[in-house]
DNA sequence: TCGTATGATTGAGA
DNA sequence: TCTCAATCATACGA
């Protein structure tokens, strides 16, 4: 169906806007403007502009425009979808933030301190490194966010030029400029993923240094050895047990287990060796 | 440097 | 899920 079809087929609704139209096109000096609009696509390059300057001069383009974005507007964009994916992203976004927040790559506040937690590794080669991430991820995201206002002020100066020779709703503009914000919080998206995946990289590879064994102090080992040889009859200690005895050795419940585990095993070992 | 002690890991079994 | 036995890798002391 051609445009001209659907316009007519659609007239039992028009608006008051397009009934005006209609009756200009139909009952005025300008009864072949559509005709010519409908046969421009033949036309040479060399002609284009001088009918577009033609067209434009012409006091019905701006009701036919506006028609033609009614039309637009009623054939309509599937503005809930986007809607859902932003959602999405945003949500994403949401969660990556939390990690570079807690992996200190970014602070929640400018100048704020960061505070350390129970994972903290301190290590100068753990910060060094840390600090060269911290240092390359906020230079791509300046270098990201100039870009990115830079690429939308250019759609939108093209949108506006665009707006002078073919009919653009307002919501058009904002969905184009909408779907654009999307590809580029892709690319955030995955500048934030990149970072978090270095970092989490860096982390494990110290975290596992850190598991080259030490042995216990010895207040640990006097306080795990008082309670093995004092219940040699059972020397299985409760979750309770384990729990405060972790809590007076400043170790974990798991270092805890693999010491009774370990101690038991050796014990019985040397009792049958010296038997 | 070497033997031993020791914390951690793994796989099997209850 | 817990325990045990075997094993690994490292710390430690002579």
């Amino acid at each position: 169906m051609s445009t001209e079809d659907q316009l007519s087929s659609s007239y039992h609704i028009l608006t008051p806007l397009e009934n005006a139209f209609y009756t200009n096109i139909n009952n005025q000096e300008q009864p072949q403007m559509m005709n010519r609009i409908m046969s421009i696509i033949n036309d040479r390059l060399d002609d284009a502009q001088q009918y577009k300057d033609a067209f434009n001069r012409n006091p019905m383009q701006p009701i036919l425009f506006d028609i033609l974005r009614e039309i637009k507007q009623k054939n309509g964009l599937n503005m809930r979808q986007i809607s859902n994916e932003d959602d999405s992203y945003k949500q994403e976004l949401a969660r990556l933030d939390t990690m570079l927040l807690a992996e200190r790559i970014v602070d929640r506040y400018p100048n704020e301190v960061s505070t350390n937690n129970s994972m903290e590794i301190e290590h100068p080669e753990y910060e060094e490194k840390l600090n060269r991430i911290r240092h390359f991820y906020h230079t791509e995201l300046a270098r990201f966010d100039k870009n990115s206002n830079d690429f939308c002020t250019h759609v939108l100066t093209l949108l506006h030029e665009q707006s002078q020779i073919r009919p653009i709703t307002p919501e058009e503009i904002s969905h184009m400029i909408s779907m654009v914000r999307k590809k580029l919080c892709l690319i955030q998206i995955q500048l934030k993923q990149n970072t978090c995946e270095a970092v989490m990289n860096l982390r494990t590879r110290f975290l596992d240094a850190r598991r080259k064994r030490r042995n216990f102090d010895k207040t640990t080992q006097k306080i795990l050895n008082e309670y093995f040889y004092s219940h040699l009859s059972n020397p299985y200690p409760s979750e309770q047990v384990k729990e405060e005895l972790a809590r007076k050795c400043g170790v974990t419940i798991s270092q805890v287990n693999n010491w009774f585990g370990n101690k038991r095993g050796r014990y019985k070992k040397n009792m049958l060796k010296n038997e």
